[in-house]
DNA sequence: AAAGAAACCAACCGCGAGGGT
DNA sequence: TACCCTCGCGGTTGGTTTCTT
């Protein structure tokens, strides 16, 4: 039954399912003699009755020599994140930063760890926003630190509570998008030294000078600690900054 | 100890891009 | 230009292992 169809069996003359140790040998033997590529003459050249697609699958997934074994590491897990958040479900682009690492491999862990539950949505959350904190405020940091940290579990902060302060305080605060970002729009003809100043510290000339205390005093409210590496000019839109909110920074402040 | 649920992972499928003819 | 072939990518499936009740 197995042998006719389905998994494990023949379909089309091609053999399907799981490799056995026999089958690898050949594939390995295959590729030491002829290199990686041409897939479709692996069955012809190896005797192997499997197709060149799921040759390719099996040499790139599982017998590559260079492929590291063993679980993800937290530091793997933190670029993986970082270049999620950057690229989306682009896995073989994240994998190409993870050496060792497959993109089906990645693919399942991200899948396994943060895609299927609310509670793994919380976790992501969670690990976003202490990967961009690190980033910002303490980008050299040696493994051992970095392994300790990842012990934390940086909180949840409602963003809503400060968007309505800016809101409140008719600060032209756009939208909130995608990520922990947030954007404001100043005058064109601001200076850059001036934005900064209005964003951080409420002083300066810009429009509603006064009316609030500047991104620093949120600590007071939320526990949020923003420095100038939260914030950028786009360079296409010059009187639009985006700030980058960097997520909460300690159990000091009650939530 | 057993059964069901959840997690994990290998492999398949369909699609699109790119190169050759 | 159109067609074909190969390859790579991302989504999905299904078997196995581990955990929980």
């Amino acid at each position: 039954m197995a042998e006719s169809f389905g998994w494990g069996g023949v379909k089309d003359g091609w053999r399907k399912g799981p490799w056995t140790a026999e089958e690898d040998k050949l594939l390995m033997a295959y590729v030491s003699m002829h290199g990686e590529g041409r897939w479709n003459s692996v069955p012809r050249l190896s005797g192997l009755r499997r197709n060149g697609k799921s040759c390719r699958l099996r040499w790139v997934n599982y017998l590559r020599p260079d492929l590291k074994r063993g679980q993800i590491t937290p530091h793997e897990e933190s670029i993986i994140i970082e270049l999620h958040a950057r690229w989306g479900n682009r896995w073989s682009t994240i994998a190409r930063s993870l050496p060792g690492r497959t993109d089906n491999e990645i693919k399942n862990y991200w899948r396994t760890h943060f895609k299927k539950s609310e509670k793994s949505s919380r976790r992501l959350e969670k690990r976003k926003n202490y990967v961009i904190k690190r980033q910002r405020q303490r980008p050299q940091k040696n493994k051992r630190e970095e392994e300790e940290e990842h012990q934390e579990q940086p909180q949840q902060v409602d963003m809503r509570k400060i968007m309505s302060q800016f809101e409140e305080n008719d600060y032209g605060v756009s939208s909130v998008q995608s990520g922990p970002e947030m954007v404001f729009f100043w005058p064109q003809t601001a200076s850059e030294d001036q934005c900064l100043s209005s964003i951080f510290n409420g002083e300066g000339s810009l429009p509603d000078d006064g009316l609030w205390d500047g991104l620093w005093n949120l600590d007071d409210v939320d526990g949020v600690a923003y420095d100038q590496t939260c914030v950028a000019r786009n360079t296409q839109e010059p009187n639009q900054w985006t700030c980058l909110y960097p997520g909460y920074l300690g159990p000091h402040i009650p939530m």
